[in-house]
Order: C-alpha cells, then sequence, then structure tokens
DNA sequence: CTGCGGATGTGTACAATGCCCACATTAAAG
DNA sequence: CTTTAATGTGGGCATTGTACACATCCGCAG
C-alpha cells in the first residue's frame, strides 16, 4: 500500500510519524520520544517531521489525542459487556486497564501541559470522560448526582493513576481487576444504600 | 552564615541546588528545571551539582522526596484542625490544595519515574500515605479497611489530579473547599457509624 | 606551622536534541 | 506543459546531560 514507495515522497508521513512516535512511546518513557528518532523510525531526514507538526508538543497532543480515543473506545466497549450494576465497575477495570497497559501514553494524557494546550487533545479529553459521565448519571438519585458524578470519576481516575504509580500493586492482572472490583463496590455501595 | 562567603566553596551546595530547583520548578513547568539553569541560580559552574547528585533524575528524586514531606506535614496539620467527622475532609482540602499550590511539584511526584527508581522517594511518598490511611482506619470498620483505604486515597488522589487538569473548576478556593467537602462526604459520609 | 590528601568546584569537550533557514524534489492545478 | 505549493533534505545553532582532567581549598598528621 504506502509502504511500497520508497520515494521521494512518503505518502502518508503524518500517520507515520505518529505510529512511530506511540512506539517508541510504549518501548520506554517519554524521554525516548525525540523527534528525530521518531523521523529514523519514518525513515525519512530529521525535519521532515516539521511539515506535518509545527513542533514537538503538537505530536505529542497528537499522540495524547489518540490515546483518548482508544480509552473511550475501551470505555464504551467495557459498558456494553455486562447488566447494570456491573457496568461501572467493568468502567472501571477498562480505565485502570488501559493505564496498565499504556502507561508512558496514560503519562501523556493526564500529566503533560500539552493535552491542556491543544483544543483537540482536550475535546477528546472530554469526549472520554463523558462516557463516565454518562455511566454514572444512571447509578444515582438526582439530589445527589453532581457530587457524585464528580466522586465516582475523581475515584476511578485516582485508582488509575495510583496503579500506574506503582503505588498500588497487585500480582497480575486479575488480581488488580478484583481489588478495583472491590474497592468500587465499596465505595459505590456506601452511596446507593 | 552560609551565605556571607562568595568564595571558591559554596558551603552547602547540595541544600542550594534543591531549593534552585524547586524555584525553578515553581516559576515554570517541569523543562524550566536543567541543571544548568540551577547551576546557574546557585551561582556555580554547570558541572559542580555532579558532586552532590550523580544525575539529573537524582536532583529531581531529591524534589519530589522534599514535596511529600512538604505534602505529609499538610496532611498531619489539617488532621489536627477539626473534631473527628471533619478530619478527612481537612486532610481532603489539603491534599487538593497542595496540588493547586505546587501544581509541577505535585506532577513531578506522581507523574515522573524518578519517583519509582528512588528508594527515599518512595519512603517519603509512603509516609505520606501512611497519615491518610490511619486517618482513615478510625472511619471503618476492620473488615472494609483495605478497600475502603484505597478508595479513599484514590478519591482524594483523584481530585487533586482532576483539579489541576482543569477538568473540575471552582470560582475561588472556598468555592473549592466547599465542593470537595460536598463529594467526601457524599461518597462516604453515612459510614463513620 | 607545614604540607598533604580528599572533597569540592572549574573548564573543556562531545553527542543528542529542538528548531530555524535555504534549497531540492515532486505532485497536482492551471 | 508550466507553474506553484506541498513536502522532504541538508546545514547550522543554541541548549542540554554528562564524562574527564585540572584547580582550589578545608582539615588533619607531623
Amino acid at each position: 500500500m504506502s509502504t511500497s514507495k520508497p520515494g521521494y515522497h512518503h505518502g502518508d508521513l503524518r500517520a507515520a510519524c505518529l505510529t512511530a512516535a506511540l512506539e517508541l512511546l510504549a518501548e520506554g518513557d517519554a524521554s525516548t520520544v525525540s523527534l528525530r528518532a521518531v523521523a529514523r523510525r519514518a525513515g525519512v531526514s530529521p525535519n521532515a517531521p516539521y511539515r506535518h507538526y509545527p513542533d514537538k508538543d503538537a505530536l505529542l497532543a497528537a499522540m495524547a489525542t489518540r490515546g483518548f480515543h482508544d480509552l473511550r473506545d475501551a470505555l464504551i466497549h467495557a459498558d456494553t459487556q455486562a447488566a447494570d450494576e456491573d457496568r461501572f465497575v467493568l468502567m472501571a477495570q477498562a480505565y485502570v486497564g488501559f493505564g496498565i497497559g499504556n502507561p508512558a501514553l496514560f503519562g501523556l494524557m493526564f500529566g503533560h501541559p500539552c493535552s491542556r494546550n491543544h483544543p483537540e487533545t482536550s475535546a477528546a479529553a472530554a469526549e472520554t470522560m463523558a462516557v463516565l459521565a454518562e455511566r454514572v448519571g444512571t447509578l444515582v438519585p438526582a439530589e445527589q448526582h453532581d457530587a457524585f458524578l464528580t466522586g465516582a470519576w475523581a475515584l476511578v481516575h485516582g485508582l488509575a493513576a495510583l496503579v500506574m504509580d506503582g503505588k498500588l500493586a497487585a500480582d497480575d492482572r486479575s488480581a488488580l481487576d478484583a481489588m478495583i472490583r472491590s474497592v468500587v463496590e465499596t465505595m459505590l455501595g456506601r452511596v446507593a444504600h
């Protein structure tokens, strides 16, 4: 397809840079991603990426945007996998699981200034959170709605952040999921009744 | 005292580097902190810091350690400021308030690999969390203790992360504190007994 | 007091990086 | 076919992290 032409022009360097950058990020930490390394991996000169991204932050923002879309899709998928009471648990597990599976990307999405400064990334983040909010909206009486929504969101995000930071350890994935279930049910059980 | 001698030797360069680095971090984002800028601010040659920190990550870890100690102290102080039921609310407000007041440092503490790799920093983080854990221990029956502790911690940490990310807005500090109180009381209020 | 050794700070150096500029190539619009 | 804008190349610059060799100084043994 697009890989069959080694000519002067790449074909879709923009996308190639994005995937190269995501690969690099997955292989190491944030410092592994340099514009020049991305260019090398895409088989292109060090400056070529600048034709598609005004600066490094723009590339990082594009990566974060992709990350938010993937996270959103994972949440939506989890939301369809169970009956009502379990849905939020599954979404929490999916949220944390995404972080575990893509730690450096997760850190980029929530830790790097670029996600705040780029409107496209902020929009993707908002979309992602809207999925959580919709589910939470079905779980609680109206008068507690706002506080509960905020709390549930914070709970899930905090779980993810702490697990990613190694502050909460688990032997394997299923132990982790069990822990998440236990925590979420304990915390939400208090509110539900 | 130690600032009165402009001679060849600095006196306490180790501490000077730490405070210079913390100043730089407070003035901008993480990228503002370069070893060379730290050296400049301390009025010393670019390589002098290497006599006290083996590499840049070691300096960052020292900064994170300091951050955890300050956060711990803020939590301990909050814990003494009210009667039993309010203590956890005040601790949550202090936790988020620390993040608001030191966003870049907070990001370092919870986002950067150095806090995982340096034992001293990990220890400081554990100490900090122990303060939260102790308070939580008084709020809940033993069989729910683990899940509740994790949940409460995640809740507070998630609140801080979301507020810092601009995902939860508040007009001013007292509106923010009110929101935190509302969320915390909703999530764990009626279980106190 | 002398001189000596280890701790601390300086200088030079190098590779890598982000980014700027001028130039080359090419695909597509006229 | 010609022109033109998009895309990729090459060279260059300042900054950064860090290694190595040298300078300076504090404290201690004689």
